[in-house]
DNA sequence: ACGTGTAATTAACCTGGGTTAATAAAAGGC
DNA sequence: GCCTTTTATTAACCCAGGTTAATTACACGT
């Protein structure tokens, strides 16, 4: 079975309104969430109580704690609508019972996770080898319609700068 | 098939001595290394020539560009010998051939991606919510030896600082 | 339209890390 | 053993970003 068939399928239809949480750190949740409509951002709070921003969702991307789904641990992090969103959410068991024997979504989970770890380590060079302003300078090039949908501080705070140092970022650019 | 079977019988065994490259970033290589024995390091070369540490693989760790093993691209980073090393060496091909008919395989290769996935994870919480002080910090706790096996340099291109930063962070801890 | 709260900008001051360079210490090669 | 190269430390100076706070600009609910 095609991966978009079997969403469908089994998939269960969600809507979640604007600043609605699908899950927060340190409580269980073996759901991935396929994104129909809206955009979400996945947060750690860490212990000092900052927010820092791990990765924004949109359309046609899917969400969900690894460690929840294949490690029977708790979310690592946070997931808040921006948008009211619509959703298709589907229990991880289900998915590795069905890649267990059936070849497309084993191809499908298999691919999922070599996405999620391409993504990760893209994010990791750029930390390592690229400076704020020029990370900020790529999200113009490359997803200019995210500066539309979410705010300045958000967009500092998946950088990993303040909303203060991005404000002087955007004043040294132009 | 366990994993560990799969690797005794179709890895090649392989030595290479301490500088020696597995690869380089811009070659193919659709190889999984895995270490029996020795220390390596994978490292980003920048536009500007700068060398920044993406991790350290010791024994019992594997090693190989997802890139070039699961889409046929090109390596996107360099992996060197910080010292002399038995490795076993399998093609990808041959992992994902014998990963689409045994359910083992298939599960090892889930859990070699899910593993790498929560790696990158950690690493890009450090990055975002971690001090590069605290990450010295947790490299000491966590992992002691490592300062025994490899110079404070790489260690400091490994925290994504410089040397001096690293030995002035040594100066205020003690 | 009004008032309240949130978001963005700007300024002043501070701090951590980058850069360069000089020195010291350690490691390798022959 | 000695010489060369690599590694680590220290100092001086600079800059990006953090922190705090004040100001302005929007947005939203009633």
């Amino acid at each position: 079975m095609q991966f978009a068939q079997f969403l469908s399928k089994f998939g269960k239809g969600t809507s979640a309104k604007s600043s609605q949480h699908l899950f927060r750190q340190n409580e269980r949740n073996p759901f991935l969430y396929f994104v129909q409509k809206g955009l979400l951002k996945a947060y750690y709070i860490n212990e000092d109580g900052k927010e820092f921003i791990k990765s924004f969702i949109a359309e046609n991307d899917v969400i969900g704690s690894i460690n929840s789904g294949f490690n029977d641990g708790v979310c690592t992090f946070n997931v808040e609508c921006l948008e009211d969103c619509e959703l298709l959410k589907i229990d991880f068991a289900t998915l590795r019972k069905a890649a267990s024997t059936d070849i497309e979504i084993s191809n499908a989970v298999q691919n999922l996770l070599v996405m999620l770890a391409m993504k990760k380590e893209k994010r990791e060079y750029d930390f390592l080898c690229v400076s704020a302003e020029n990370r900020y300078k790529q999200i113009c090039q490359e997803n200019p319609s995210l500066l539309q949908r979410v705010t300045q501080q958000d967009i500092a705070l998946y950088l990993g700068i303040t909303p203060v140092a991005l404000s002087r970022i955007k004043g040294r650019i132009k």
